[in-house]
DNA sequence: GGAAAATAAGAGCCATCGCTCACATTCTAT
DNA sequence: ATAGAATGTGAGCGATGGCTCTTATTTTCC
């Protein structure tokens, strides 16, 4: 069997400007996805507003799918680091203020870039190579379980891994409801008292 | 201007086999949301499955959004009969007996038909006129908070309103997430277990 | 300076999808 | 029995979208 050459190079780039178009791409993507919803986000489009062709775009991109993902990784790459820079700074804190200033962090990230975010939970798809939106989550449940592990001491549970499911889901759950569907809990107050509420409910269930 | 018969009535039916009919691509439109997911939920294949021609699918449905809304009806119906009913029984209970009532129900609720709860949940896009799922949740928080005000001397909170979101928010992630994305916390063991994890997060917290 | 590799362009193929419409069949009521 | 309403049929139109392929331009390297 012969090669295919001309089909096949769909993948890296190594000159600078192919960088650029790369980054046009997962830019519009995004744009697009925020600006005008999913389903106006075609490979046409995208590569409309890139400034580039479609040739271009599946150079670099196996399809739509992959330029969703694109925008995936990159969003949730933002988010980790808040989250571990957050995990790492209260490594040695004692739960509660840990926790306080855990739940900060997830309002934190869920305040980065809430447009996108709000639409990556509700109007992607989560099938095929998109499913991984879990993996994510694990993640941050095992480096929060690995805090409540060098704090036992401070914990009446013995099953740190339904400690760190319960309080990580709970966690996630208040602040992303309250960043993208409660705007009325924006306010520096109404956010305080978020953050005051949700520590309670988690330390108090953990103590 | 001259009426337009021909098009116009996709709306109700009257006749048995007309009642028979919309019964049937309702269904169908489920069975093929789980079973070959969102995507692939096409007019004409939901048509093909019900046995039926897509011209009469546009007869009752005046496109594949309605479909899909009357599934979702469908389903909340049924999530809502089981957590109206907790909610009734409960209405004179002490909040840890209560909230414990409540949180099985919340996992009953989850049980009734997961794979199309997880596919409501992921695939469908939160756009347009779907977009009233939050509508839902918002009659268990009230609903929740009605309970709350009749118990609120065993609560030491005032705003029974937050009250209800924290505990409504997480309730609803814990038992969503452990019942479609923790099959490892489908044994009744296991299930006693989160029962009991969760009713202590939620009691431990209003009092 | 020039060959070859890398990158960009974009017209257009092909598949699919939502939906219509002209027509066929069945039901209801007189 | 039959008119007319209700219901059912399905070929196919128009639009759109994902993606390819040929051709053009730019960059690299000698």
């Amino acid at each position: 069997m012969a090669r295919k050459p001309l089909t096949k190079p769909r993948k890296h780039a190594s000159q600078e400007r192919s960088r650029a178009t790369v980054d046009a791409l997962i830019e519009a993507t995004a744009r697009i996805l925020v600006r005008e919803g999913f389903d106006k986000a075609s490979t046409n489009r995208i590569a409309e507003v890139a400034g580039v062709s479609v040739g271009s775009l599946y150079q670099y991109f196996p399809g739509k799918d992959a330029l969703v993902a694109a925008v995936i990784e990159r969003h949730h790459q933002e988010i980790m680091q808040v989250v571990r820079a957050a995990l790492a700074e209260i490594a040695s804190q004692p739960v509660k203020k840990g926790v306080r200033r855990l739940v900060a962090a997830a309002i934190e990230a869920h305040r980065i870039d809430p447009k996108l975010h709000r639409v990556l939970a509700e109007q992607i798809p989560r099938t095929g190579r998109l499913e991984n939106v879990e993996a994510f989550n694990r993640e941050t449940y095992a480096l929060f379980r690995t805090y409540l592990e060098g704090h036992s001491d401070e914990i009446r549970m013995v099953d740190l891994g339904l400690a760190a499911f319960v309080c990580g889901t709970s966690i996630e759950a208040l602040t992303h409801t309250a960043v993208l569907h409660r705007s009325d809990m924006l306010s520096d107050e109404a956010v305080g008292k978020l953050v005051d509420e949700t520590t309670r409910l988690v330390v108090g269930y953990l103590q």
